[in-house]
RNA sequence: CGGGACGUGGCGCAGUUUGGCAGCGCGCAGCGUUCGGGACGCUGAGGUCGCGGGUUCAAAUCCCGCCGUCCCGACCA
């Protein structure tokens, strides 16, 4: 390619609208352009970028034995209505109606498209296993999406859905797509941990996330400083130390505490810890009550609680809910909660009691509270916040938490889509059973940009050789030298034919010019020719990432480069 | 959805407080000089000042409404 041909528009000052690094090269490079909020046009630049990434997932996804595919963007939403993910997803679903007045949405992901394709040939478990993927883009119309590519409304995504016939089976299936991710991240070199996650709105048993390491990342996970537990924040189970010592059970009493709702201000008014609160806190669960409990200094991962009722919705109680069920809002306690209410407490909440709670009345608290003398618990469940200084479930070591960016995230499903959709196969003994599911994403365009998150420089971006738009940059120094442009247009056409991803940079511009795009592109390898250069017979050969350059001479400019390139990361 | 900031040639911004010829830098076009780290000079093109309404002799500027972009936050009782 030759950049005066090559429609790269580079921008010499920062973009106002964007903050983070990565947003603001590849606008600045010339790799996408902004349309709407959180959707964007993909540039040259950027299109080959991505095809890369894309060639290595096709790559090691074919090698893996999955099967590409290519299912529709437009699905109708009546299956979505079937697996109860048309009313979890809600407003993050694109949605449109046909001219008949049809429900159809733009895929977020598609589960609900790919099961009924599998199973409406009713394999027989001699079919199986089976592991489908494509490579399209999705749509979800996020709540505020930022960052550029990082949070997009529109992203291209790699999704895999694999089918088994028993558990076994759907774990065997995943751990070859781990392998797979493994490589796949390798190959494009980005700096990644695998943690243990939370399924989200995908659902699901046992499923992991790929992160890429970055300031920027969105999603937080801890770590173990012994290194032996890592996990999504979200997903992270604390060790709950339980108190050896019993204290005296004080008597139940309760107290007014006029205006003082919150926390803080219950704990400031009676003078005690806020460890000493017991928090409640309302849920609606698909039109249930339920009423959550967590030490006063903790707050609740709705996460978790998704997590536990999958798939039905979970949502805060809002003002007409506390009216609806008789609650003094910021005065809920566990102990006289209508019948029907359901009480969830976390584990932290278990062994330890005098708990100072809400009364269920207007401006008053209890003291004292304990269970179960005072009031019921339904069920002990992992349901709080993980913080900076919690103990590691392993090994009680501490716990610190690290920015990361989701590239990939791989899931366990079981039978969650293939029950309610009614997806079977027939088993050895004529039977019909569902199929044991897993589903397995990669953000592709995401991934680009969690690259330039991790790999750039004041000047521009230092892609990794594997994925950067092209692998040499032959840069004519001089262009009112004839002998450097020849000399240039050789190198760039022996680089070519020895198979290397070059440009040669013909523009009529100023060495400056030249030298200043080819860092903010971050072509993994630089060579320049011009007068100076060719005075003394030699031409350089500068590797962007490290910025090492050596003269060599202008005869052996191209193997140079080769073996520069061989070397580069 | 709540809060905040912003919206002026392609890009980055000033001008708005105190209404009075629409400006600057970069980029772009032509000519000339330059030519190894974002060159210089001269000439020039390019703007419904986000949109709609209102006030006024006069609105980028004041008032009302809407739209868009970005940042922060989102029920912690």
């Amino acid at each position: 390619m030759r950049l005066s041909k090559l429609f790269a528009p580079t921008l010499r000052e920062n973009p106002a609208e964007a903050e983070v690094p990565s947003h603001r090269l590849l606008l600045r490079a010339a790799f996408i352009r902004p349309v709407v909020s959180g959707i964007s046009a993909t540039l040259p630049l950027g299109l080959r970028t991505m095809r890369k990434v894309e060639r290595i997932v096709r790559e090691e996804m074919d090698a893996s034995g999955a099967q590409e595919i290519r299912l529709p963007i437009t699905l109708p939403a009546d299956p979505w209505k079937t697996t109860g993910r048309y009313g979890l997803y809600g407003d993050l679903l694109f949605k449109l109606r046909d001219r008949h007045g049809r429900e159809m949405l733009l895929g977020p992901t598609q589960e609900e498209a790919v099961t009924p394709l599998v199973a409406g040939d009713r394999p027989s478990y001699r079919d199986l296993p089976v592991n489908l993927y494509q490579i399209e883009w999705k749509y979800r119309d996020e709540f505020r999406p930022r960052f550029g590519l990082l949070r997009g409304r529109e992203f291209l995504m790699k999704d895999a859905y694999s089918f088994d016939r028993d558990e076994g089976g759907m774990a065997r299936s995943y751990q070859v797509m781990s392998a797979a991710y493994r490589r796949i991240f390798d190959r494009c070199g980005l700096r990644y941990v695998v943690v243990e996650a939370e399924p989200g709105q995908i659902g699901g048993g046992i499923n992991h996330e790929f992160m890429a390491v970055a300031e920027v990342g969105e999603d937080l996970f801890v770590e173990c400083a012994d290194g032996d537990y890592i996990a999504d924040m979200k997903a992270a189970r604390p060790l709950v130390l339980q108190p050896d010592v019993r204290v005296e059970t004080e008597p139940l009493t309760e107290v007014h505490t006029p205006g003082a709702a919150a926390v803080e201000a219950v704990a400031a008014f009676l003078s005690r810890d806020r460890t000493e609160v017991l928090k409640c806190m309302m849920f609606d669960v698909d039109g249930r009550p339920v009423a959550v409990l967590v030490p006063g200094d903790r707050e609740i991962e709705e996460a978790k609680l998704e997590r536990l009722f999958f798939p039905k919705p979970v949502r805060t109680f809002d003002e007409e809910d506390f009216v609806a069920h008789g609650l003094a809002k910021g005065y809920v306690g566990p102990r006289g909660l209508p019948d029907g209410v359901q009480i969830l407490a976390d584990h932290m909440v278990r062994g330890k009691g005098n708990w100072v709670t809400g009364a269920n009345r207007p401006d008053h608290h209890v003291t004292g509270a304990n269970t179960p003398r005072d009031f019921r618990v339904d069920l002990y469940e992992d349901v709080v916040v993980i913080r900076s200084g919690d103990r590691c479930p392993n090994d009680g070591g501490e716990l610190r938490v690290g920015r990361s960016i989701v590239v990939g995230h791989i899931y366990q499903l079981g039978t969650k889509y293939s029950d309610p959709l009614k997806a079977t196969f027939v088993d050895e003994d004529g039977s019909e059973r569902p199929f044991e599911m897993g589903c397995y994403g990669i953000g592709i365009s995401r991934i680009m940009a969690a690259v330039a998150e991790q790999y750039h420089d004041d000047a521009g971006l230092t892609w990794p050789k594997a994925i950067a738009p092209f692998q040499a940059a032959v840069i004519v120094a001089n262009r009112d030298d004839e002998r450097a442009s020849l000399e240039g247009e050789r190198i760039y056409e022996e680089l070519t034919e020895l198979g290397v991803d070059a440009v040669v940079d013909d523009r009529d511009e100023t060495a400056g010019v030249k030298f200043a795009d080819a860092d903010l592109v971050g072509y993994p390898v630089q060579v320049v020719v011009g007068r100076k250069g060719i005075g003394r017979g030699t031409a350089d050969v500068k590797v962007r990432r490290t910025g090492e350059r050596s003269h060599v001479p202008l005869g052996e400019a191209t193997s140079a480069a080769v073996n520069a390139l061989s070397a580069a990361p």
